[in-house]
DNA sequence: TCTAAAACCTTGAAATCTAAAAAGTTCTGA
DNA sequence: TCAGAACTTTTTAGATTTCAAGGTTTTAGA
């Protein structure tokens, strides 16, 4: 269990291979299902994942969801947000409403066109994925999940 | 431990909302990361990620490496690389090779210069990662190690 | 009230990424 | 031998992403 020969204060080597080891698994791992899952969206619905994501989010709130809370959720930057929606509303999937309380505000809506495509691919995509990891025992997912929580938590803690 | 109220050849539906919460954790977590190593790369040392991923790769054999097996390597397409490399090379931190014996192969070479500033980053690469993963005890590094490498070879092995 | 700071979104530039197609090279089988 | 298949990289077009900078609108303080 314990180090014996090494100090518990600095990392020991073994710790660092390890931890390094354990993030070019996790991008290898997470890139691998990621790159599927694109193909598979843009193949079978025409969408790209940001799109899909971008409707799940909206799908998942029932009023107009603003601008800077889907850029929030989604980990990404305003102007990225920005491209994504303006395509979007370009391909007649959700439409920008803009506050009338606070005019900086843009809030986003579903068109019904976007609920029915919505609909189609979200109920793809739960089997899809539940095919991704149809390998892992129902422990090992609650375990994965576990995990990758924890250590989330601890690198937004750790790095600044 | 068992599902009694729910048939084990198809999926159950607490399962399905179980995987699913995983992916996107998974996705979460990755991302949280990534997003910082980036921003470090960048504000350290003039560097993007995957130009760094290819010198790391580079760095690991001795020998100038095939753009193809780069592009395997890193899990991109071969264009993708093509524009990566473009910039390292011009940037004077690789430099290409067309082999001898296949006129159609390009090989990847550090220069010297890439050499020095590999070195430089990649030790800064360890403890970053270290201090990322700081509040894991080395039983969660192993077994999310672990985890991981089972879900991607389900991913790869379910996915067509 | 008036103005400076803050908040929200967009634009522009550069890098990353994919898919599809093109271009050059090598291999293969009649 | 030689035409076509297969392989390796690049080009092209389009989407995603970040950062820096800018424009509007709101808010808060003097």
């Amino acid at each position: 269990m314990g180090q014996l020969h090494t100090d518990t204060r600095s990392e020991s080597a073994s710790r660092k291979e390890n931890v390094v080891r354990l993030w070019l698994r996790m991008f290898s791992c997470e890139r691998s299902i990621e790159q599927r899952l694109r193909s598979h969206l843009s193949a079978s619905f025409g969408i790209t994942l940001p799109q899909f994501k971008v409707l799940s989010e909206l799908d998942r709130s029932d009023a107009p969801v603003v601008m800077s809370r889907l850029s929030e959720q989604l980990n990404v930057t305003s102007s990225n947000m920005t491209g994504v929606i303006g395509r979007l509303e370009r391909d007649g999937l959700v439409k920008r409403l803009r506050s009338s309380t606070d005019r900086r505000v843009q809030c986003i809506e579903m068109t019904s066109a976007g609920r029915t495509a919505f609909v189609e691919i979200a109920q793809d995509n739960v089997l899809w994925i539940a095919r991704a990891f149809a390998e892992l025992t129902d422990e090992e997912v609650m375990q994965l999940q576990k995990l990758l929580f924890k250590a989330r938590q601890s690198a937004i803690k750790s790095l600044t």
